[in-house]
DNA sequence: AATTACCATAATAAATACCTTATAGTTGTT
DNA sequence: AACAACTATAAGGTATTTATTATGGTAATT
């Protein structure tokens, strides 16, 4: 069977006013253009649909049967126009963010404040680390991700739009805090609690002390950010870690910054997608909200986004 | 919106395989008719439902929402072809039969023979008066009515397809039980409990008497044949009725039958249905088990459909 | 660098879908 | 018998749809 939409709005409209002529005016033709229509309709069918009885028409059951069809259909046919509508402008839709775990502070507030103002539309977030990050990127398994620079041989696109300064903490107490300014040649006696090789940070890390020609002395590695702040907090070693994740320890003053020559080492977030991504509706909207906001979104919630000098 | 089942076929084939060179073989198309299936139903919902990256195909997120809508859609319209499929093969139905109540008995019985044959098939029965019907018929409310010789002003089609005698009962008792053969002239001394002027009974039996050219006394009329049984049997009155509604009295012996000189008056039950109507495949099926079977029903509920000369 | 597997685009031909006007036929009513 | 209200049918034209082949481009693979 080989109906098309314009026979069943057709026979529709017959089916509901029981009238031929009526039903021409209703959609705007003439009258044998909608006696044509049924026709086809019936011929496809290989049945009678519409009957006629002197001059009143009635729907055969084959007929009532089309005719639930035909109106469950175009009803369906009108929600989806509804969804699709609605997932245009924003009122409705789903949008798939990852980030690196050292992101993940700041990047939930950044999203409940998206959330705030597109109330309508599911989110999720998946924090997880730099290498199942690529490995989302490249099943597409999300929208956009939000992440140190990533690797220039991956096939992405990325926009940094956040500093990401990586600062030097240690225990409270120890002897470098509260200096005006402590110099890397001082620094480089200093041993270092750190991320594992391979990450980010460490890599950034190590190419700043490199740049600068001077040691770097590693005491412990390890592989998750919270991890080596606790070891700092048990004064294990000197940590470099992004400022964006110490507020609670800042506050609590578990750890102090240390005021070192040439420091913050100013790194970027990036957000991150498929070279060739089309992005949804939801997710463009997001990434403009991200690079606009985000600076003023860590200051309004008394994040330095740069450390004091 | 205006999409068009084609544009959803070539699409569910596209989308459920990620892939438009085995989506054109599956459908036995060319690859580029595919593409342009698929770009024309992007241009109908105004944007994309297909990304490609690399090599590989994903669904954008409206891309999923019109996934569904087309399976959903081409599930229902295969539902509706097996529906309509089985309605004209008889596996599935509605029969519609209204009848005249003294035709309900056997009636009954026809029916009951012909849904074993049709399992699938459901029946609705109306029993109901004369006028009822007429009314039925002219609000082609069903498709075959059972009754005596419709009225000629009527734009109806009538079939005669069984005999229905009427026969002379009285209380057992009566005087007139069990002689070989009663006058007319004796009869005309009696009197009778008959149906309500205007029933078919009623007229015919009328009919008889005036062309036999002797009077009808009647005692009582009444509105139900039961309700004339009912007063023979109380001995108010002779009745004129339908053999076959007397199975029951006659079995319990609480009526008999007179035979009288010219009796039974042959009249015929008629099926009906509106001048024009087109029957359903299962109607018109009814129409000729009815025909072909009726007498064998009668006779198989071992039922003389003549009363004994 | 060549190859392979895919999809997009262009040009073009054939089919068919769709609508209109004009006209004829029915049915029920006055 | 004439009329009014409807639907069916026929003829004809236009626009749309659908497909084909040929060709070009892109991404991953060898």
């Amino acid at each position: 069977m080989n109906l098309t939409f314009r026979q069943l709005k057709v026979f529709e409209a017959v089916a509901r006013l029981l009238n031929f002529t009526r039903a021409a005016k209703e959609l705007h033709l003439s009258q044998p253009a909608v006696s044509m229509q049924i026709k086809q309709l019936e011929e496809q069918a290989d049945t009678p649909l519409i009957e006629k009885l002197g001059k009143k028409l009635y729907l055969t059951e084959v007929g009532h049967e089309m005719y639930n069809y035909a109106r469950s259909t175009m009803q369906q046919l009108l929600d989806l126009e509804e969804t699709i509508g609605q997932m245009k402008t924003l009122q409705q839709g789903h949008l798939k963010i990852a980030v690196a775990s050292t992101a993940n502070h700041f990047v939930i507030r950044l999203l409940g404040r998206f959330a705030k103002v597109h109330p309508k539309i599911s989110i999720s977030l998946d924090v997880t680390n730099r290498i199942s990050l690529l490995d989302i990127l490249d099943r597409n398994e999300c929208d956009l991700v939000i992440m140190g620079r990533p690797p220039v041989n991956y096939k992405l696109t990325s926009v940094p739009f956040l500093e990401n300064p990586l600062v030097v903490v240690s225990h409270p107490e120890h002897k470098m805090v509260g200096k005006t300014q402590v110099s890397l040649k001082d620094l480089a006696k200093q041993e270092f609690v750190t991320r594992e090789l391979g990450s980010g940070t460490r890599s950034a890390v190590e190419r700043f002390f490199s740049d600068h020609n001077i040691e770097f002395k590693t005491k412990m590695d390890m592989s998750n950010n919270r991890a080596i702040k606790h070891a700092a907090e048990e004064d294990l070693g000197l940590a470099i870690v992004s400022l964006h994740t110490l507020e609670l320890e800042l506050k609590a003053k578990t750890l102090e910054i240390i005021n070192v020559e040439d420091f913050p080492i100013y790194r970027h977030w990036y957000i991150v997608q498929r070279e060739g991504k089309r992005l949804s509706p939801i997710a463009t909207v997001f990434k403009e909200y991200t690079m606009q906001e985000a600076k003023k979104v860590m200051q309004d919630f008394n994040m330095p986004y740069a450390a004091p000098k």
